[in-house]
DNA sequence: GTAGATATTAAATGAACGTTTAGTTAAACA
DNA sequence: TGTTTAACTAAACGTTCATTTAATATCTAC
């Protein structure tokens, strides 16, 4: 390769007199797998796919993370990391159960929407294998989140604002259509081209009423319940 | 291969003096080829694993199928074909709408429970990818879901037995929810062991009450509310 | 019982895979 | 400026992949 620039707008771009930028590299490998990770998965995606995406040569993979293998990981535990402390963050405030719960959901959509848009999917179909390219480490981490809602659940119980639901079952029907919505985008925008596709933010919100109003106290008002 | 009879109880089984018999190994490919796909996905498993488990020659794949993709293809409509006539045809039965949506949510648990385990694995996994292995035809199935139960929840706000929600969102909501638990059951297995994992029929009470509760309009109780 | 059609097999094919290697170039430091 | 180290490249490696081929075995019909 010589002078011959690369795809404008993709992947490392280096001048004719070229500095050496190692972090681009890496930047740049670790931006182009994650999006095809979560848009053909593990096996989908070829080496030669990201380095070709990301315009480095194919040996830097193995050389900057270890392997295909690592560098799916790495990207996984990394994204995983940063949503699970925000969810764990929330859900240890104070306030009336029903606000905390729609706080989590709008976190979750936030990251979802604009930090990391690609990690529902990624979650999601490695979830589906069964996590098994998740490390040990990185498998303790949906549990962190399923903890922390079920803590806010059972305090929702505990204060009288929720009817007595089960906290697991709970938790699952919130996360579940939560990534289902975010990881299925794309397949919606082919599937239902003709209406405008609903945004992260109104869904969220659809989300938040649904779940306050359906695990509410009949009678009680859903918000603002808090026991002395 | 002589006389040796394969792994008992997987495959083709064929007796010393052996019939022949065609439809078995389509079948045991079928079956085969729908668990692995559902565990690992389509470029996560090979023709040689899927032959292997089936008890059959690798080549017969192409000679019976055409290839791995019209395999995979077929599955897909088959399993899909089944459970959108079933929902369509509990969507279109009579009575009120929240009692119909309760039904829609227990065929499809029931479906994903008992005749086709494997389904919303591998339907999942084929959203994720945007769809890129399903023929027009089987693309129209899903949106044929989203119709029939937008249906039932216009016809429910319509009643007043349901809040002014949107039905395209709410689609999203019970499905999300619905395929997501089925989905990752065997990630659960791995994640929660301590804990006994939720069946299905119970997942299935909790989310029909969380919806008709959701979805209720205040005040009014959430069943049986028909406008004479 | 034989002929013809269908099902099945083992082997071969060529492409694609992830990783390793040896060699080159740029940066860091003296 | 000369030397060392790290980043990078192109090529080769050995493996695995899905499919095709040619030959064989079995079933069906007569």
């Amino acid at each position: 390769m010589t002078t011959q620039t690369r795809t404008p707008g993709r992947g490392v771009k280096r001048r004719a007199g070229r500095p050496r930028r190692p972090a681009d590299s890496r930047a740049a490998l670790l931006a182009a797998a994650t999006e095809l990770f979560a848009a053909h998965g593990f096996d989908g995606v070829s080496v030669s796919d990201i380095a070709e995406k990301a315009g480095v040569n194919r040996a830097m993979i193995s050389y900057h993370f270890g392997g295909k293998r690592d560098l799916y990981a790495a990207i996984l535990a990394a994204t995983f990391q940063e949503i699970v402390a925000d969810v764990e963050r929330i859900a240890g405030s104070e306030g009336p159960a029903p606000e905390v719960l729609r706080a989590i959901v709008a976190a979750i959509g936030d990251a979802a929407t604009h930090r990391h848009p690609h990690f529902c999917t990624m979650m999601l179909r490695e979830v589906l294998t069964g996590g098994q390219h998740m490390a040990t480490a990185v498998l303790a981490q949906p549990e962190r989140v399923l903890a922390a809602v079920q803590r806010v659940v059972e305090r929702g119980v505990r204060e009288g604002a929720f009817r007595p639901v089960d906290p697991l079952l709970t938790h699952l029907s919130l996360v579940g259509s939560l990534v289902f919505f975010f990881a299925t985008s794309g397949f919606r925008q082919r599937v239902i081209p003709d209406r405008r596709p609903p945004d992260g933010a109104t869904y969220v919100k659809h989300l938040q009423d649904l779940m306050i109003e359906g695990l509410a106290t009949r009678g009680a008002p859903a918000t603002r319940t808090v026991r002395p």
